[in-house]
DNA sequence: GGCAATTTGACAACGATTCTCACTCGCAGT
DNA sequence: ACTGCGAGTGAGAATCGTTGTCAAATTGCC
């Protein structure tokens, strides 16, 4: 979600989707369990789903995990409405949410128009290492 | 929420900004603070430079103060990167953000392009009761 | 002035996230 | 397979923003 570049990944074609780090048990089941998942989720929930699997991670290890995804880009993280960090398996490319505010069904949504309008603002007012967010809610043709 | 029943008097049409609460000398003073500050702030960060200033307001009480004029529409409410809630006094009139990350400055700024385009997609996928957020945070000229 | 309702503030309680640190495990290298 | 070591893990303590508690203070109104 957020424009700025990211460093240049590192150790490429490694293992599947663990970018260049050991991929434990541990990370494994986080990686598994957000790919079934479908929607946003804390990382409180998923520990949770991995405790009721059988598959049990420490909290801590959860939230590391988590975070390092989400830097590495793999998935996307977002913050709910009360501030609590989320997170969702996404396309890799840079994209934004439109996310149905009664079910959650979520569709990524890209804007080039939009991307370069940002940068522009902030390029005009001289404001540097631009980031931005960008979510649309709305409710979905179901939910109706 | 709307059952802000009021005690047998009922004087109406009170005026000044504080919407039917009284003015005390906290509410005044958290008021005057978010005016003079430019850019948003957390509740922290009004009640430290409440207490620099000598108008000295309980933590608890800037929370609350903040929360409701938010509530009422007064001040605009976001979410800075790291999740906290920061706040700051904005134009009523719909428009996004341009916020340094560092200091707070704020640029409010239209995108009339980016409207339509949330509501372009939305509808290109069914979704109905639109609305979105869009910050855009970056570093500005006197931060670098 | 006197009173009831509202508001305040010091401090405890909370929930999410991070930190600590001893212990474990994956992964070369042999 | 065997070994060494640095990366990874997890239980629990520590942070930190925010909310809840409740007695004491303040306000609007008679
Ligand atoms: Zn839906
Ligand atoms: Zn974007
Ligand atoms: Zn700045
Ligand atoms: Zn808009």
């Amino acid at each position: 979600m957020t424009s700025t570049d990211r460093p240049p990944a590192g150790t490429a074609g490694k293992g599947a989707e663990l970018s260049g780090v050991r991929p434990t048990r541990q990370r494994l089941a986080v990686a598994d369990a957000l790919s079934d998942a479908d929607g946003f989720h804390s990382a409180q929930e998923i520990h949770e789903l991995l405790g009721r699997r059988g598959e049990s991670v420490g909290l801590a290890t959860v939230y590391r995990t988590l975070q390092r995804l989400a830097d590495a880009g793999e998935i996307d993280m977002m913050r709910s409405e009360d501030g609590e960090a989320i997170y969702r398996r996404c396309s890799m490319t840079h994209h934004h949410h439109l996310v149905c505010r009664s079910c959650g069904r979520t569709v990524e949504v890209e804007g080039p128009a939009v991307e370069r309008w940002t940068t522009a603002i902030a390029d005009e007012h001289g404001y540097a290492e631009v980031s931005h967010t960008l979510e649309i809610f709305g409710t979905c043709p179901d939910c109706r």
